[in-house]
DNA sequence: ACACACATGTAATTGGTTACATGATTTC
DNA sequence: GAAATCATGTAACCAATTACATGTGTGT
């Protein structure tokens, strides 16, 4: 019960920002929570239904001169308390999958040479999300919000930035270590051959 | 297509350690893997079944003593080397869905307070956990495991434990910027009343 | 003309949890 | 004899992705 979070990210968005169109919360959502969070159109469409039946948005269609297909939704003074009921709610932490760590965990079974390719990629893909935030961060500081969430934004992509600094510092470790189960002799700060 | 991993889970549990049930096996991913990953009976045993139907896990009602409704389950040559298949696949790192951070994001229409309740149980969560953790680290360092998967095993236990501290550095940040929202004042390092 | 982004939706499938249902064995 | 743990499984439901299907508007 009360699972249902594509709803609350919903209303949560639109609480930020009225009169976006599906397919713009989509994209807000990607640009905002989409280090952490994801969403697709075959939740977001039927979920706009749902929270339309339920009075918790309104639909409205935009003002002349935009497309004649688009819908816009607000979030209602109902659906404003739906959210804030929500985030009182404790979270729950169910462990996230992590399929690296899964494949890392067993990799044994396949070698070094295997964990250290999969490693590589875990790098770049966090130095590239890295370098997004680290931009996104930078663009923050100077633009000194004026936004009542702007504090709550920064400390979520603090966490990212200082989520994926950690992951690269681990992986430099784990590259060391892979390394030297690769190789058959024990290199313990020697030279090779014994 | 090769999506379902919860037969690799069970795959790579028994490659580590065979003759296990299916009870037994959800118990060992626990206690392994279960800091980054889950596994519910509704999937096992379903997936028990398949990779018997499949030949790669093959039964054996256990030795006379035992249980009469146990099955022991083991890993074949042919699981073994769909498990090595699936650990040279790229892994797939969509945004693992983050509920804290989603409540903390949104969390301005709750205000200070609600966000630093959610705050200190996810502080409390993660100073368990690393506890947890961290004493698994001690006793593997002591025991110095001569099984292979040993130093794969310890790498992501070291993921677990940078995670869980780079989590509690971040959330006494968080605690002091949110306390800072919670009062009315400005406190930029200055007395109250300006 | 073509490509790309905007825009909305449904259907099929898979993935996954939770609840239900049952029963044996061990421990106190 | 009661409670906890071991043990297996199914059914109902919910969550979520992916593919399918369709069409408009904008820019080159």
């Amino acid at each position: 019960m009360e699972r249902n979070q594509t709803d609350f990210v919903i209303l949560g968005i639109l609480a930020i920002h009225p009169d976006q169109s599906g397919y713009e919360i989509r994209k807000t959502v990607q640009q905002s929570v989409g280090f952490f969070w994801g969403e697709s159109f075959g939740q977001i469409y039927p979920a706009l239904k749902r929270l339309l039946a339920n009075g918790l948005i309104v639909a409205r269609k935009p003002a002349s001169g935009a497309k004649a297909t688009r819908q816009e939704y607000s979030i209602t003074p109902a659906g404003r308390l739906r959210l804030q009921e929500w985030l009182a709610v404790p979270f729950r932490d169910d462990p996230p999958r992590d399929e690296f760590l899964l494949k890392l965990f067993f990799a044994s079974d396949a070698g070094p040479g295997v964990a250290l390719k999969q490693v590589a990629k875990f790098m770049e893909n966090n130095r590239q999300l890295l370098a997004t935030l680290e931009e996104l961060q930078k663009l923050g500081a100077t633009r000194s919000s004026h936004y009542a969430g702007f504090p709550y934004w920064m400390l979520t992509l603090d966490y990212g930035v200082r989520h994926l600094r950690m992951t690269l510092e681990w992986s430099q470790n784990a590259v060391v270590v892979l390394k030297a189960l690769e190789s058959p002799e024990k290199q313990e700060g020697r030279r090779k051959h014994v």
